[in-house]
RNA sequence: GGGCAAUUAGCUCAGCUGGUUCAGAGCAUCUCGUUUACACCGAGAGGGUCGGGGGUUCGAAUCCCUCAUUGCCCA
């Protein structure tokens, strides 16, 4: 077929991906082979694709489609998650521009929004990722509330509760007053704002002492349970064990001591309000202090703030600030500057509040999570191992996890309540199964469904996520059917180390806890995508690239390349289109290699020239050793360098050496043997190639030759492992050494390639000819002519010791000859010396191994037979 | 405030358990070159006292201490 002059991405990609997706390359069913399993981290099912994504997902492709050559049955399964919070005010905020409010729906009818929402919009990602090339088993693609995946989250919230691990408790929440609604910390904003700190003054009870306190929030001393002071402040030593008098409202409180407190900030006396702050919660825990909450849920005063009930929170602020000091309560003010949440919609000032919350006991859930990844034997290993640390500190710190939002947009928590007391619920998969349990507890068998209550939470989005590598087989509800015992556990998982521990170690937590065993074996953690300037790139700085438009200017290779070619796992990586645009010549110049190959003349009647042979012979040596290191980087999952090792063989190896080498005079034919080899090269360098270049590589392929949808580059097999000539390799680099030499003097003295030279060598050495018509060719020699002593009136260059001879029609600049030689003369009888040196030195040579001593041997052979070599042509030119 | 990283060429980074990858790669820069695959090209060149200081050692980018700077996570 002819092939096109430019390579056409757009038209390609379409073309290829079609044909691929035509012929099911990318569904897998468990059969004989290996499986090689990769679980999507699901992206929110209504966001875009940005550059987290594209690297994310092109390395996760680059896997599969390795191992598919690999002939794994590779199975890579897509999917998106539902994102309560994210999507939930994606909605809201849609609502709002046509005039609904969201407390105006019932929940079915806001759900009934949510879903027409998802409809829409859910899916774009995907359809994207597949302009990126990614070989997802799309027949496989699951969300976190299509209704199986609701029934094993459903399930397993049921069976955790049965265990005993999931209970109710207060925790401190973002509450919105003017919205009246709990919000998460990613909806509020912290500001800086001028406020106070007032100091004010508590009586010690039966005593005339006092204790000064500093706060931002004077209104709050109605909910004050406890003073605390830093055991080790010798200032407050005669506190202890005492009590104080809370002012206005006399309340008796007691001094606690707990190294909690700053000894330096304020006075080193801190009012503990365990309703209002989240520090002072957990101190009250642990010190069992009383929680008294003084605010209405529109943060106006409640009865415990006596005459102030019913009046704003900063209203009281001021108003009792002038009555502590009217009473001589208020020591002093001072302006202080703190950090305030505010709401990101209503612009509120948060007011931390105590909220029933759902909760899931981590202590033990976690242990075998710790020993897989930190244990003696490893089961599961985190890229880069730097991570382990981060995570044994998360883990080993763990506090049970808050599973519970107040929002409609995810899975209904199947707590049932029957009655207003706080223990009346039962918790069951369905509401009928509730009924009889409710039954059951109450002894009260006239209950209906209508008495039964659902709890109006939902489940936190990440306790779906969390069963992903399970439930996308179907694993929670059928524990035994084929595709889980297949895939499960699945190989590697691609992520960022943002949610190491939201997601990762939540996955790893539940697959032990569901089946017993680790869900994937590697954990490959990306870097964040930022920007040149290094500012991550986000939404809100507009820094961020247009996903589809770089693949459009790129191709979708190239961006994949450009992505790659900077990013060892875990390191940040500093996005510059000019990467993309390397990928892009990279693809370029695979091209063109194809459409030189392409163009020869094919001569069955000559013979193969020993030259090609050598050619080819060292080129095969030269792809098994990078075949080899490209199998050490993927095996440490350091894409960036395999695909750099791949980038120098085709790039610099291939194309600037090997294809110049076999490459036939000008209109001349190629012989048959050589072409046959140059092809099977290319094919082999195709299929390297192609994890990283899915488009390009299969254009090529089928350039190359008719193929079957069986023959298709993508289901190829991966070249096979062969013995290296290292000799080979060796003399190659001796022989590109002496054509650098020639090109340097072609330099440096202006002759122009298409002049042959005269070529005269002295072979001190002893180094073998097999490189001998390459290096006429490339170095376009009349001849090599091996010669016993100095060729006068030449110019001269040396390889290690062995001298090298071009003469010059017209006069030598002998001058410039001798200082060229005197100059290489000095510098390596200073290299001698210092070589030397170090073998004279006794301690060197009684300590150092033996390798080294040999080496530094070698040097000082090498080096006393090149000053040889250099004195031998001095002498003659003088 | 606590914890964890990092600092190597103009940029992005590699350099594992101290000595053949020991000062490297890619890009960028500069010079020369339109040789019939490719100017999205070819041939060459320059550029770093490996953040500062101290120590251990025959030998340190590599190990230890210290200071400085930066980033991340948790509060």
């Amino acid at each position: 077929m002819q092939m096109p002059l430019k390579y056409d991405a757009g038209q390609v990609e379409t073309k290829w991906y079609n044909y691929w997706m035509a012929h099911n390359y990318f569904h897998s069913e468990p059969d004989e082979r290996e499986p090689y399993t990769i679980v999507i981290p699901p992206p929110n099912v209504t966001g875009v694709l940005h550059m987290g994504h594209m690297l994310n997902n092109t390395i996760q492709d680059v896997l599969i489609r390795r191992a598919r050559l690999q002939g794994k049955n590779a199975c890579w399964v897509p999917g998106t998650d539902h994102a309560s919070i994210a999507t939930e005010a994606k909605v809201v905020a849609k609502l709002k521009e046509q005039g609904i409010d969201k407390n105006s729906l019932s929940r079915e009818a806001f759900l009934k929004h949510a879903w027409d929402w998802t409809h829409e919009y859910g899916g774009v990602i995907l359809e994207q990722l597949k302009k990126l090339g990614c070989s997802c088993d799309w027949d496989r693609t699951k969300f976190t509330m299509d209704d199986d995946m609701n029934e094993a989250v459903i399930k397993v919230f049921v069976d955790l509760y049965n265990k005993g691990l999931i209970y109710r408790g207060y925790r401190m929440v973002n509450w919105d007053p003017e919205a009246k609604t709990t919000l998460s910390d990613e909806e509020v904003i912290y500001e800086e704002k001028q406020g106070n700190l007032y100091y004010l003054k508590y009586k010690i009870e039966g005593s005339n002492d006092t204790l000064t306190i500093a706060t931002t929030r004077p209104e709050t001393i109605f909910g004050d349970t406890a003073i605390c002071i830093n055991p080790n402040d010798e200032r407050f030593a005669h506190l202890r064990g005492k009590k104080a008098i809370v002012p206005i409202c006399n309340r008796v409180i007691p001094i606690i001591e707990d190294a909690y407190v700053d000894m330096a900030f304020g006075t080193g006396c801190l009012k503990v309000t365990p309703a209002h702050d989240e520090n002072d919660k957990v101190l009250g825990d642990k010190h069992n202090l009383e929680v008294i909450d003084i605010f209405n849920d529109n943060a106006t005063l409640n009865s415990f703030g006596l005459h102030y009930q019913g009046k704003d929170r900063f209203v009281v602020r001021k108003e009792i600030t002038q009555e502590l000091d009217e009473n001589g309560f208020l020591v002093k003010t001072e302006t202080h500057v703190n950090k305030v949440g505010t709401s990101e919609r209503t612009k509120a000032v948060i007011e931390p509040r105590l909220s029933d919350q759902w909760f899931l006991k981590m202590e033990n859930l976690v242990k075998p999570a710790i020993n897989a990844v930190l244990g003696d034997a490893p089961e599961i290993k985190l890229f880069p191992k730097k991570f382990e640390n981060t995570y044994r500190h998360w883990m080993e710190n763990i506090r049970d996890w808050n599973i519970s939002r107040q929002l409609l947009w995810g899975q209904q928590i199947p707590a049932y309540y029957y009655g207003n007391g706080k223990n009346d619920f039962v918790v069951a998969e369905t509401k009928e199964a509730a009924l009889q349990l409710a039954k059951q507890k109450t002894n009260n068998q006239q209950l209906t469904t209508h008495d039964l209550k659902q709890d109006t939470d939902a489940l936190d989005t990440w306790f779906s996520s969390w069963l992903w590598p399970m439930s996308v087989f179907d694993g929670i509800r059928h524990p035994e059917n084929k595709d889980i015992k297949y895939y499960y556990p699945t190989n590697d998982l691609v992520t960022g180390p943002d949610i190491l521990f939201f997601w990762v170690a939540r996955m790893i937590i539940a697959g032990y806890e569901y089946r017993g065993e680790k869900p994937f074996n590697n954990v490959y953690l990306t870097g964040l995508v930022r920007d040149k300037q290094r500012r991550k790139m986000s939404k809100s700085l507009g820094n961020s690239p247009d996903a589809l438009k770089l693949i459009e200017e790129y191709s979708a290779d190239g961006v994949r390349v450009g992505l790659l070619l900077s990013s060892a796992a875990g390191n940040d990586l500093m996005f510059d289109e000019a990467l993309c645009q390397q990928g892009k010549g990279f693809g370029n110049k695979i091209w063109n290699a194809y459409r030189l190959v392409d163009g020869w003349e094919i001569d069955q009647n000559i013979p193969q020239p020993q030259a090609n042979k050598t050619a080819i012979a060292w080129y095969q040596s030269k792809f098994q050793k990078a075949l080899l290191e490209i199998d050490d980087q993927f095996s440490k999952y350091r894409l960036s360098d395999a695909l750099m090792a791949i980038y120098k063989l085709i790039y610099d190896d291939f194309c600037g050496w090997l294809l110049e080498m076999v490459k036939p005079a000008y209109q001349k034919p190629i012989d048959a043997v050589t072409y046959k080899a140059i092809i099977a090269i290319f094919e082999d360098n195709l299929k390297i190639v192609h994890p990283f270049m899915p488009f390009l590589t299969e254009d090529i392929w089928h350039y190359i030759a008719e193929r079957s949808p069986e023959e298709a580059l993508i289901i190829a097999k991966w070249p096979e492992a062969k013995p290296i000539n290292d000799s080979l390799i060796a003399e190659f680099e001796f022989a590109s050494e002496v054509i650098s030499g020639i090109r340097n003097i072609r330099k440096e003295k202006n002759i122009p390639f298409k002049d042959a030279l005269a070529f005269s060598v002295i072979n001190y050495e002893k180094a073998p000819h097999s490189f001998d018509a390459i290096i006429e060719k490339l170095g376009h020699l009349e001849t090599i002519a091996y010669v016993e002593n100095a060729v006068e009136g030449a110019l001269t260059f040396r390889v290690k010791s062995n001298e090298y001879f071009i003469p010059l029609k017209g006069s030598i600049d002998v001058e410039a000859e001798i200082k060229k030689l005197t100059d290489e003369l000095t510098y390596t009888e200073g290299f001698l010396k210092s070589v030397q040196k170090k073998l004279s030195n006794e301690r060197f040579v009684a300590g150092a191994p033996e390798h080294v001593l040999t080496n530094e041997r070698n040097k000082e052979a090498d080096a006393l037979a090149k000053i040889e070599t250099l004195k031998t042509s001095l002498a003659s030119l003088k």
